[in-house]
DNA sequence: GTGGGCATGAGAACCATTCTCACACATCGG
DNA sequence: CCGATGTGTGAGAATGGTTCTCATGCCCAC
């Protein structure tokens, strides 16, 4: 309690590995796995190893560059996103996600834990669908 | 379309441990991971195969008895349901869940996705907070 | 340029979940 | 009631995503 410590100096190194990941995930419209990144940056040539991309991706995520997104098989995707409170809009077939922000269901959410007595509220809001080019090359 | 098998016999048979599981959940006013569950069973003396909880589940969630949530850490938790469409509200502390339900959202969901085009949509909407006992508790 | 210490990477460890397969028992026709 | 039938069960192995270990590498401040 005497350490002066707010915020903590984050200290974080700038490597090509670290580069490497953000630079790719810059270029993907949709969520992708840890694994795909991996075999992504393999393919192309910045090999970088497993557990790094996991630790990337993690202090990405605490800086508030990244989204995560847990599939129903619990595999976690990441996403680059704008650091402003958004929802997502993601396609099943392809992946594509558009971001979304609306007051009003932020305004809903408050309501209601407000009328059930609960505090300190966040919420997770997804919403899942097929885009319009998915659904033109289905039929 | 031959065959009259509209919602397909499911057969399923009543065993003492499926008939535990449920049982167990109905107890339950919070979300319980699978392992807690097992746990629960054998503490409870009804003992249960790991393997034949993870069925049961399964299979309650396929009959619509059950909601599933997973974690940030990707764990899966399960809980007695109504059948009926609706989200939760759920104490981040206790886990107590509250089942909520509102025609907004819906319709704020169905609006944001026909507005960029997609079709087929589903959404996934989870609030979470402290509820009033847990924060009258913390202080 | 040099040193300290965070970052890296290969593989092991971890852990929730699923699979395998031999055996048990709920269900049903007789 | 009884025996056949096939689904349900359970112990342990297998799977697969994620995290940990630890020796080595290299970014950054001085």
């Amino acid at each position: 309690m005497s350490s002066p410590e707010t915020t903590e100096a984050p200290a974080r190194r700038q490597t090509r590995q670290r580069t490497a990941v953000l630079a790719l995930l810059e270029q993907q419209d949709g969520f992708r796995s840890a694994q795909d990144l991996h075999a992504l940056l393999r393919d192309r040539g910045d090999a970088v190893g497993l557990a790094t991309v996991y630790r990337a991706l993690q202090a990405l995520v605490d800086d508030g560059l990244l989204d995560v997104l847990r599939g129903d098989d619990g595999e976690a995707s990441y996403r680059r996103c704008s650091p402003v409170h958004h929802h997502h809009l993601v396609c099943r077939s392809c992946g594509t996600t558009v971001e979304v922000a609306d007051a009003p269901v932020e305004r809903w959410a408050a309501r209601v834990a407000a009328e059930h007595g609960f505090t300190d509220v966040s919420h997770q809001v997804e919403v899942f669908g097929t885009c319009a080019a998915c659904h033109a090359a289905q039929r």
